[in-house]
DNA sequence: CGGTATCCCTACAGATACTG
DNA sequence: CAGTATCTGTAGGGATACCG
C-alpha cells in the first residue's frame, strides 16, 4: 500500500494544516504576503527552526508559495498559493470562532493581541 | 495575568479543537450521538487512554455532552453540545476540503475508509 | 463496557551556534 | 536576513494491567 489510509477525510486536512503552528501561519498569510521576519514577529513564541520547518511543509503540500528575492541582505516572502486560498474561508471561520469563544469564556475584554501590540512582546 | 495570552484568535480555537484527535471525534459526532465503543471502532488507531482524555477535554470546553446511562453493562454516549454545534459548519468544511484534497493528490480513487469498511479493520 | 493507573519511550520541539 | 546543524530534554502518547 503506497497510499496512507484515512478513516475519515478530515484526517487528510489535518495532515496539511494540523501542524502545531500551521493554522496560525496560514491565518497570518490570509492578510497578505509576509516576510520571514514579519512572521516571526507575529508569532513571538515560535522558534526559527519550527517556523522554517512548518513553512517548508506547507510549501510541499502546495498551500503556500515561497518567493525568494535574490538580493543582499536576503529577502524571502511567503503567501497563500492559489490552492491555499481554498482554505481561506475555513481559516476565517476558525479565527472568528476563536474570537467568539474568547468572548464567551472571558467576557468582552479578552486578551487577543493583534498585530498592534507586538512591540513590547519582543522579550 | 490570569488569562492566557493569544497572539491571534485562531489560537483560542486550536486550544479547543486542536488536540490530536479532537477534530476527528467532533466530525464523527456531527453524524449523531455515539457510544464510546462506536467511537473506538470509528478510530481504530486511537487508544482508550487518548479517547477518554480527548473526550474529557472536549467536554470541559463545553463542545460535547457526556450522557451516562445508569445500567449494567455501562453505556455512555457522546454528542455535540449546543455550543459544539456552532462548530459544525467548520467541521463539515474541513471534511470536504480533505476529500477534495485526496482527490487532487491521489486522483479519483483514494483510500478514505468511511464507516462502512470497519469490519475488517478490527485487527 | 467504560474508565483508570502505571510504566516507559521516542518524537517533537527548544536552545545554541554557525553559514551564505 | 534567512536558514541550517547539533545537541538535548521533556511531555505527549503507547502498551499493559486492572477496576466498578
Amino acid at each position: 500500500m503506497q497510499k496512507k489510509k484515512y478513516n475519515i477525510s478530515v484526517e487528510a486536512t489535518l495532515e496539511v494544516i494540523g501542524g502545531k503552528w500551521k493554522c496560525v501561519i496560514l491565518c497570518h498569510l490570509t492578510h497578505g504576503k509576509k516576510r520571514t521576519s514579519e512572521l516571526k514577529r507575529l508569532m513571538p513564541n515560535i522558534t526559527q527552526k519550527m517556523l522554517t520547518q512548518q513553512l517548508r511543509e506547507l510549501e510541499e503540500d502546495g498551500v503556500i508559495n515561497r518567493i525568494v528575492h535574490n538580493q543582499i541582505p536576503p529577502k524571502v516572502e511567503y503567501e497563500l498559493s492559489e490552492y491555499g486560498r481554498s482554505l481561506e474561508s475555513i481559516l476565517n471561520s476558525l479565527c472568528a470562532w476563536g474570537e467568539n469563544h474568547l468572548t464567551k469564556v472571558y467576557g468582552d475584554k479578552f486578551s487577543v493581541l493583534e498585530d498592534s501590540v507586538l512591540n513590547e512582546q519582543l522579550k
